[in-house]
DNA sequence: GAAACGTATTAGAATCTGCTTGTATAAGCT
DNA sequence: AGCTTATACAAGCAGATTCTAATACGTTTC
C-alpha cells in the first residue's frame, strides 16, 4: 500500500499544481508504526514512562498498582511494549523484570525536548 | 487516571518486590499522545512522511493520488495532522499546501536515527 | 451567474482496540 | 503434594477508529 503508487501516474486528471512527492521504505513504515501505535496508548505510555523513569527494573505487579486496568490488562500491554522493542524483560524468581531499550529512551526524550521547547 | 495512584498505597498486599515508580504529568501525557496517536496510522503516517520529503508545501491533490484512500480520508487525516500540531497549512488560491512543523520533523528523524543504528 | 474544480464536513458501516473475566502455567512455600 | 503468588493467554464484548459516499463550501473560469 506504500511503495507503488496504485493510482495511475499518468491518470488525466487536471491537477497540475505540483509534483507527487517520493514513495517510503515498506519495512521502515512497518518498523515505525509499531513503535509509534504501541506508544500511542494511554496505559502503554504510561507504563513506559514508569519503567524509563525507574531505570534499573521495574517488576509488574508495582507497575499494576499504578495504572488502574487489570493484571492481565498490564501484561497485555508490556507485551506489546515488549514485541514493539520498546522493553526488555528478564525474568527473575517468579518474578519479572522491565527496563527501557535505548530506542524507547531516544522516543521519550526527543518527546519532552519537544515539550521543553514547546514546538 | 495518571496523578494519583487509584490503588491504595499501603494495600495490605504482599508485594515486596520493588517501590512504585514516580507518577506523570498529566498535560505531557495528553500532548504525547495527541502526537503519537496522530502519528500511529498507515495513512498519516504516511501523508506525513511525503510532507516531510517534500519540504515547502505539498498541495493535497497530489498526496491524495499517493495513498490510495479517498479524498475524503486524505482530508481527515490532514486535519488530524494539523490539529496535533505535526503540520502547518496554508492556503493559496483553491489550493492548500501543508508543510511539516519542527515537531514532525523531530520525531521522523529519531525514528530514521533508531532504524539506521539498529537500537 | 453557472459550471468545474479543490477541499472540508457529515453520517454511517466495517473494522480494530483495549478492556474484563476466566483460566493456565510456573515458581516458591509449607 | 497442595496452596499461594506472579504472570501470561484466550475469548468476548463495548467503545473507538477509519474508511466510503454523499454533500457542502469556497475559488476560479467561462
Amino acid at each position: 500500500m506504500i511503495e507503488g503508487t496504485t493510482a495511475d501516474e499518468t491518470a488525466e486528471g487536471t491537477h497540475t499544481c505540483c509534483e507527487s512527492p517520493g514513495d517510503i521504505d515498506t519495512d521502515a513504515v512497518a518498523t515505525d508504526l509499531r513503535l509509534l501505535t504501541a506508544m500511542g496508548n494511554d496505559t502503554r505510555y504510561e507504563l513506559l514512562r514508569r519503567i524509563a523513569n525507574a531505570g534499573d527494573g521495574v517488576c509488574v505487579c508495582d507497575l499494576e498498582a499504578a495504572v488502574g486496568v487489570s493484571q492481565s490488562a498490564v501484561s497485555q500491554a508490556l507485551s506489546r511494549l515488549y514485541s514493539a522493542g520498546l522493553v526488555t524483560r528478564r525474568k527473575e524468581g517468579s518474578w519479572r523484570y522491565y527496563e527501557p531499550t535505548e530506542t524507547a529512551a531516544a522516543l521519550l526524550e526527543t518527546l519532552d525536548d519537544l515539550r521543553g521547547s514547546r514546538a
